[in-house]
DNA sequence: CGGTAGGGATAGGGTTCT
DNA sequence: TAGAACCCTATCCCTACC
């Protein structure tokens, strides 16, 4: 007979994602090892925690695509083709809204309106973080959801796209943000995790 | 709207039941590859052999799904007339046979091919061991799986599946079998480990 | 051998059709 | 209405590749 399935609970769930953002993803044996976690994943593989962390980032595409919808009033096609030639399907998540390699004006976040400045008069990366902030996705938002909150937010140049997506790449490669591999690729996601 | 339903035909049915037989259940893929089933199932998916199989497995044991879950739910099994009570489901694992696979002449092993006689020339327990033995299935085989061996392998009486079952309940409760506990199941199993 | 990424299969809940 | 057929997808499995 096939394997009976164990479903997730909500503590383990919670553990992961207190992991991935400690450890980072990828991490999975680490995860696993840490004693803060491994009480609560104590029946989890690293496959497993693997596995769980692609079910959740799948989720939180297809959830933020809708709340982005809802929150921006906007219509938004499925983003079938990359914005950039970013091939590889993604999450990132903020570490934290007070390290100071971003360099925040406040350390507990952003103001929810923020005013129809010039997107050139801030540094964006702090405009892509308020947008990751304000969008308020517990489980990521994607591209489209972030360049369609600066432009609602923020007067933009017309490369303002070009310039957030190869920000959005370095702030993942080195910086407070850490990619999320997804298994579809239809979109790119960005989460901010609280 | 949607694709036509698609009802099963005796063909079909025989296929599946012979291919589980063959490769044991929740191999849905291999028996669809098998060269001796793909012809007759050809129009059929993994998914959709396990769908029919869910139905012939609960049918057999409760009626229907809907009663099967039901009877989960009150954790009160209302089984068919000709099974005894199931508390929860469960798998039965084999502790005779030290060998390790179906060998037809070692003295413990059965043939993979029986002959066609009279169950009642045998001990029930010697016939329900060697469906064990041959449906190789180390996560159990549930008992529809059982009883389908012995109809195809025996001639059988009518009150075979009665007898078979009581004979389950007296081996995992004091015989060679032991109860293996399942999350989520609706069947009882029978697992014979080798 | 141990670990991860990714494709793919299965299990079980749910839905539609007859 | 019940039951058979079908859909959805979280979970699990398998393999390639370090």
């Amino acid at each position: 007979m096939g394997a009976p399935k164990q479903k997730w609970t909500p503590e383990e769930e919670a553990a992961l994602k207190a992991g991935v953002l400690k450890h980072g993803t990828g991490k999975w044996r680490t995860i696993l090892s840490d004693p803060q976690f491994s009480s609560v994943l104590k029946s989890r593989s690293n496959v497993d925690l693997k596995d769980k962390w692609r079910n959740i980032s799948v989720t939180a595409l297809w959830g933020s695509r809708k709340k982005a919808k809802l929150a921006l009033r906007r219509n938004l096609p499925a983003p079938k083709q990359d914005d950039n030639n970013n091939t590889t399907p993604l999450s990132i998540v903020s570490l934290a809204n007070g390290q100071e390699r971003t360099n925040p004006t406040s350390p507990g976040g952003f103001g929810a309106g923020s005013p129809q400045t010039h997107a050139s008069k801030k540094s964006i990366t702090r405009i892509i973080l308020e947008a990751i902030t304000n969008l308020k996705e517990t489980r990521g938002s994607d591209r489209t959801s972030i360049f369609l909150y600066i432009e609602e937010n923020f007067k933009t140049p017309p490369n303002m796209k070009r310039n957030v997506a190869v920000r959005l790449k370095h702030l993942s490669s080195n910086g407070p943000l850490v990619k999320i591999k997804h298994r579809y690729r239809f979109s790119t996601n960005f989460t901010s995790v609280g």
